[in-house]
DNA sequence: ATGAAAGCGCTAACAA
DNA sequence: TTGTTAGCGCTTTCAT
């Protein structure tokens, strides 16, 4: 069927050498090779199509340079972003790492007997765990008893993970507005429930830091919104009301882009101009191309965190037993043309 | 470092069996065993926490049993919708086979010397190409040059390629709004140059087919957009000045999700209730939050489009010379609140 | 029903 | 500077 690749024992043959000075001249420390037999075997090597099997060195040195990222097929629980993916990539890359992905449908997870197979296997030296959120108890039990270096991405534990700082996020943010003059601040949900305690920490910690500032600022916090109102279909409609009334928000702050853009909707659909009579921020990765209009928000490193999740892998890799403290990611504010000062009212 | 995986020999160790028995045991052949003995190998690679060496198995056998997903870190180049991933996920998982991806950067790969590693090594089994527009032409010399089995996903090739039938979903759509009785139906575009051939055939297909079906029914298209509009960052503008005017469209098709909500906007800025005076629609993607509306629109089969991939490229691995017709995929279309008969004039 | 022997492609330690 | 020897963990074939 698959055509039989080359091994290093043709090149060998091919050059009249031995293989182990084959495997020197294409290895690390092929300077230690005379020139002119190094450029020999390159090209046999390049002439015959040689690859070396990745499978044989993994068997050979006990690691297979592979990292796995396990996910959720359920979306909420496992957000993949592709920066999030290209910024894994681009640190392995830099370490000669390749990455496997995994996606665990979560019913087949908690069926007792299902493993996954990057786990039931060694085919990688450490994963990262992009379950963010309900992370379901037999992937901890798994994960605890196919002992493999683990970092969790986008998810606050006690330790070995990385994720972005929602909370100093929404604090600087919140004190912006305010700086600018707004005293009516609204925060906007339409991801969440109002009963349950928010999936991801990001909405616990966004609402939470901006209530606080809010407070130490000496304003009310007002919150919009609710996962049960967009079931409802009716997002801007309940925004547009909300707009209409006298003590309305003169700025607002969404959970994400979708709130955001709810909110411009809304707000248009009550007359108002953004940002003359309201300003509209949120917390967004900036792949989104959402309305086609560009929102004030707080940018999601999720590049930075996939990047930082690969280094701290590296390092558990490298010491098993340590634990790694929690790594948070700084989020970077994007300016546009949605933030302005207050009305005057 | 990593502490060392527990072995075949040492299971036949602890059960006082031959390796190869344990082998036997742990495999496809399980029940050529006494039952009792099968038993015994089982509780005992379960305790000592036995997981079998991929790398191994791959060198035995030949098979790494590994497809590798390539993807350009160029956005616009290689989609990569989060369904997409767990539509081949699925399949992988049903053939018992695990998955690895490589972004490369295009710079990178353009510059001569540098091979990705997933195609310098002996590491997969096949590749799927998921470098949808812009194909590098290195891209495809490296293919050519890996021989490899390769299939193309979302892009329209002369073999060997799975992609979702636009043309057809567009003739669909365009017949439907006519069916409803509208007849000044506009395609928007602000996604693709107006100067510049569409990156993705997509682009090309949808307008293609809407302007056929237009024209067949003795009525005029009407495209409006263009990405240098989006660069001006008016679209919504640009939208609500179209529809004040006297030969508005009384529906529109956009080429996806961003169009779409921009013609929402749009139209509330002009005055318009969506549906009763416009009916909006587009091809899109499922996953997309959007602006908390839901869109009447031709879905695009992500997932199965990944499924369909992997089961070809599943064939090409068993028959590698054997060129598979192109398969196209039909999107599905999901009804929504933006479609209604038009308004009478 | 179970065991023995061979070898997949590679690298690391040592020898020449 | 190059070659020798050994063995990683597994499956396959053949023998018992």
């Amino acid at each position: 069927m698959l055509p039989k690749p080359v091994t290093m024992t043709q090149v060998a043959r091919e050059t009249g050498l031995s293989r182990q000075t084959v495997g020197l001249a294409l290895g690390e420390r092929a300077h230690l090779l005379k020139p002119e037999t190094r450029e020999r075997v390159l090209r046999a090597a390049s002439t015959l199509g040689y690859r070396r099997s990745g499978s044989a060195v993994a068997m050979r040195t006990g690691r297979t340079n592979c990292f796995a990222l396990l996910l959720s097929t359920i979306g909420s629980r496992s957000i993949l972003p592709r920066w999030l993916v290209d910024g894994i990539q681009q640190a392995m890359r830099e370490h000669d790492l390749h990455l496997a992905v995994e996606s665990l449908p979560d019913e087949q997870l908690t069926s007792e007997g299902h493993v996954p197979k990057l786990l039931r296997e060694v085919a990688c030296d450490g994963l990262l765990i992009n379950y963010n959120a309900q992370v379901p108890q037999r992937m901890i039990d798994l994960i605890g008893e196919y002992v493999l270096p683990a970092i969790w991405l986008n998810s606050k534990q006690d330790a070995d993970c990385v994720y972005p700082d929602d909370y100093a996020a929404a604090e600087k943010l919140t004190q912006r507005l305010i700086g600018l003059g707004h005293q009516r601040i609204a925060y906007v949900d339409y991801t969440h429930s109002a009963h349950e305690v928010p999936w991801h920490y990001s909405g616990i910690d966004r609402l939470a830091a901006y209530e606080q500032v809010m407070m130490d600022a000496g304003l009310s916090p007002q919150r919009l919104g609710s996962r049960e109102i967009r079931e409802q279909g009716s997002i801007w409609q309940h925004m547009a009301e909300h707009m209409k009334r006298d003590d309305r928000p003169t700025a607002v702050i969404g959970y994400c882009g979708m709130e955001a853009r709810a909110c411009l909707h809304g707000g248009l659909a009550s007359g108002l101009a953004v940002p003359r009579d309201l300003s509209v921020t949120c917390f967004d990765n900036s792949s989104d191309q959402g309305i086609g209009i560009d929102i004030a928000c707080c940018i999601i490193p999720d590049a930075i965190v996939g990047k930082a999740g690969v280094e701290m892998l590296q390092q558990k890799v490298n010491q098993p037993n340590k634990l790694l403290s929690p790594h948070r990611i700084e989020l970077q504010f994007k300016e546009a043309d949605t933030l302005d000062v207050p009305p005057t009212l």
